[in-house]
DNA sequence: ATGGTTTTTACTGCGTC
DNA sequence: GACGCGGTAAAAACCAT
């Protein structure tokens, strides 16, 4: 350790300890966005805010006067970094068969540090997957509050993810689709589903990736999620537009119509909602356009008009409900 | 890769305000 | 004439094989 280290500094003063015991807390107070170390301050990540700037001194207490002096009084090791994700705390340890004085080890010996090669190297890696983890969290709340999500669908997504890194299923995709398709499966589960173009806005990954990630990751974790059931995407579309509780209800029973003479096998969810959604409109006298629908749904209007002359055929055969 | 299905794009004609 | 709506053909996207 070099001198330069030896000279004297303030102690941290009381106020900053009660910071430092708040702030392990990760989530930012104004927003409960992620947490990140700038230098000595500690900042959001989304939306700025300095949540600490008073850090901690990690320097020595004590001063010393000469070399000697200095060893005496020393009782710590390497200095803390924020370079490493551990702050430089983890254990390395040597892979040459030597002892500190460079003589090779017997045999017994050889085995052992073998070993505890093997346990520290899988002990890292449990770091390195907590690092991984806390990203994708964070990834996952921006998302989920993007498109509005309630918490229990973080919930879910922050599981999901947590799975599919314990089986190993991240080497070869990146993080972002991982997390993104946690999100789609999360809220699908939830019964909030969102689309894919949806998930595609927020998300920095393409659609594509997003696709193939997803079924890779509901695959291998044996994740169950039915399809979408366009009644879920009712009210959101609904309350887009402004429509009444009443056409709401139209809608549902329009889509339930049609689920039980099963005219909607094969078709997309989103489809047939918003066709619902219009043709509900359209029966209780609300003034809506099919462009309007198209819009909140992300949906061709030649779909809307496919789906929703569909949905008037299907009433038809039954009696009115 | 291929073929079948669904969705989208682009365009056209009709009626109404 | 702009707007809402309906229809069509061809392209694109998607899915299972």
């Amino acid at each position: 350790m070099s001198n330069s280290n030896v000279t004297a500094r303030t102690r941290t003063n009381e106020v900053s300890r009660e910071e430092e015991r708040e702030s392990e807390e990760t989530a930012c107070p104004e927003c409960s966005g992620n947490l990140v170390m700038q230098g000595a301050e500690t900042v959001c990540q989304d939306c700025g805010l300095v949540v600490e700037t008073d850090e901690i001194d990690r320097g020595p207490e004590w001063r010393a006067f000469d070399a000697k002096e200095k060893d005496e009084k020393s009782r710590v090791g390497a200095p803390t970094t924020n370079m490493m994700h551990d702050k430089g705390l983890s254990t390395n340890i040597d892979w040459r068969d030597k002892d500190a004085y460079g003589n090779s080890l017997g045999s017994n010996q050889r085995k052992k540090m073998q070993r505890l090669r093997k346990w520290n190297e899988r002990f890292r890696t449990r770091d390195s997957k907590e690092r991984n983890l806390k990203q994708a969290l964070g990834e996952i709340d921006r998302m989920a509050s993007a498109l509005g999500l309630p918490e229990n669908v973080r919930e879910t997504a922050s599981v999901i993810y947590r799975r599919a890194l314990d089986e190993d299923l991240l080497p070869g995709r990146s993080i972002e689709g991982v997390s993104t398709s946690s999100v789609y499966a999360a809220a699908r589960q939830a019964g909030v589903p969102r689309s894919l173009d949806e998930i595609t806005e927020v998300s920095r990954v393409e659609k594509s990736e997003i696709a193939r990630t997803y079924r890779y990751v509901v695959r291998e974790l044996g994740l169950e999620v039915q399809p979408a059931d366009p009644e879920s995407y009712v009210p959101r579309f609904a309350s887009d537009l402004d429509l009444s509780e009443e056409a709401e209800l139209r809608a549902r029973k329009l889509l339930q119509n049609a689920k039980e003479q099963g005219v909607h096998s094969g078709k997309s969810p989103v489809g047939l909602a918003a066709a619902a959604v219009y043709a509900a409109a359209l029966l209780t006298n609300e003034k809506t356009t099919q462009a309007a629908v198209s819009e909140v749904a992300d949906i061709s209007e030649v779909t809307i008009r496919n789906r929703y002359h569909e949905l008037l055929e299907a009433e038809q055969g039954l009696p009115m409900a």
